[in-house]
DNA sequence: CACATATTTAATAGCATTATTAAATAATCT
DNA sequence: AGATTATTTAATAATGCTATTAAATATGTG
C-alpha cells in the first residue's frame, strides 16, 4: 500500500487520461497522446494500465462516483425540507460545476458504448436505494401536513440533475446566444441559473 | 433540381449515416460501415459526398434545425399562459421522443468538436431573439397582473429544455434504476415523467 | 559492489480508417 | 447503335492507432 506521489509517472499518466478523457472523450483520446503530454514513451501508458480500456474504465468510475455521491449522500439532521433541498441543489450544482465537462463524458460514454452503464449502475444502486427512501419519508410526511402536493422523490431527484446538469452541458450555446464571453459575464449567468434552479424546485413542489 | 428516390443508392446513403451517427457519433461510424450497411462500395459514400466529414455536417444541421423548431416555433394565440406552456411543453417532449437519440449526438458532437456550436448557433439565433422576446411579453403581463412570480423567458425555456431533454439522456440509466426494461413499463414513466416536468414548471412560476 | 527489480525506451506487428485513382459497368441521349 | 455521362467497383496510398516485445536504463537491496 504505497503512497503514490501526485509527480510519479503513472500518476501522471492517470490525471492526463483524466483530463482528456474528459476534454475529448475516449474516441478521440490516443494513448499517444496521454504519452505526449505526459512527455513519456507511449508503451509506458500500457505498462502501467494494460490497455486503453482498462484506463479510461478507471478515471469514468472514479468519476461517476463523485457525481453520485454529490447528489446522494446522506442529508443532514435537523433541518426542513426546504433547507435541506437548498442545500442538497447547491451542493450538487457546485460539485458538476468543478468538473463542468463530466456531464459531457457521461453522456458521450453511454452513447458510445452502452456497456458503460454497468459502471453507473454499480456505483449508483448502493446508495440510491437509501437515499430515495429516505427523501420520501420526508416529503411523504410534509404532503401529509399539506405544506407540499404529492411529490415523487424519484421525479424530485431527477429534476434537479435535470436542472443542473443541463446548465453545464447547454453552456456553450448558452454562452453564444446569451453572449457570455468574457468569465465575469458566465459567472454571473451560472448565480442567476443556480438561484432560478433552486426558486423552480421549491416553488414546484408546493401545494 | 431532380427529385431524388428514397431508393437510390446517394439517399440511401444519407438516411444509413443518419442513423448511425445518431446511434454512435461521429468518432465511432466509419465510412465503411456505412456503405457496408447500405450495400456499397466505400468509395461511393465519398463519391457523393466528398468527406466524411462534410456528410456529417448535412447529418447534424438537419437535425439540429428540427430541434430547435420544436422548441421556438411560433405560438398559438388566444391562449392562457398555462395553456401556451402545457402545450409547449408536451410538443417539445413528444419530438424529442421521436429522436430519442437527437439530444445524445447534439450533446456528444459538441463535447468532441467545439465548431460544430457554429452550426446549432447559426440555426438558433434567428428564431431564438423573437421567440424570447414574446415569450417574455407574456410573462411580464402576467407578472404585473399578480398571476405569477418575475420570471425571465430565458430563464423558463431552459428549464423546460432541461428537464424534457434530460429525461431521455437519462433514460438508459433510469431504466436501469426503475426497472424499465419492457416496452410497456417505459411507457408509463415517460408518460408519469411528462406530467411532471408540467406540474413543475407550471408550479415553479406561481407567485 | 553485484544482483534483482522497476521503469522506460525504440521498434514494430497488425489492424482500421479516410481518401484517391483508374478502370469497369450502367444509364441516358441523339 | 454509338457516344456521352453517371454510377460503381477494386486496389491502394497514406496515416494513425493499440498493443506487444526485447532491450536499455534507473533504482533499490543485500
Amino acid at each position: 500500500m504505497e503512497q503514490i506521489k501526485d509527480t510519479s509517472t503513472e500518476a501522471q499518466i492517470l490525471q492526463v487520461a483524466e483530463r482528456l478523457f474528459m476534454e475529448r472523450g475516449y474516441a478521440l483520446t490516443s494513448t499517444v497522446d496521454i504519452a505526449k503530454e505526459v512527455g513519456c514513451n507511449q508503451a509506458l501508458v500500457h505498462y502501467y494500465y494494460r490497455s486503453k480500456e482498462k484506463l479510461f474504465q478507471k478515471v469514468f468510475d472514479e468519476k461517476s462516483k463523485l457525481f453520485i455521491q454529490a447528489l446522494l449522500s446522506p442529508a443532514p439532521e435537523g433541518l426542513t425540507l426546504e433547507e435541506i433541498l437548498r442545500q442538497r441543489i447547491e451542493l450538487h450544482f457546485n460539485i458538476i460545476q468543478q468538473s463542468p465537462n463530466l456531464p459531457f463524458l457521461v453522456v458521450n460514454e453511454l452513447l458510445t458504448n452502452p456497456n458503460r452503464i454497468n459502471i453507473l449502475k454499480q456505483n449508483l444502486y448502493r446508495i440510491s436505494v437509501d437515499a430515495f427512501g429516505a427523501l420520501q419519508a420526508i416529503l411523504d410526511k410534509e404532503y401529509a401536513a399539506g405544506k407540499i402536493r404529492k411529490v415523487d422523490a424519484r421525479q424530485l431527484i431527477i429534476n434537479v440533475v435535470s436542472l443542473n446538469v443541463f446548465t453545464f452541458l447547454s453552456l456553450p450555446i448558452a454562452s453564444e446566444i446569451f453572449n457570455l464571453h468574457n468569465n465575469q459575464t458566465q459567472q454571473t449567468y451560472l448565480k442567476e441559473r443556480k438561484e432560478e434552479i433552486i426558486k423552480t424546485i421549491l416553488n414546484g413542489i408546493k401545494a
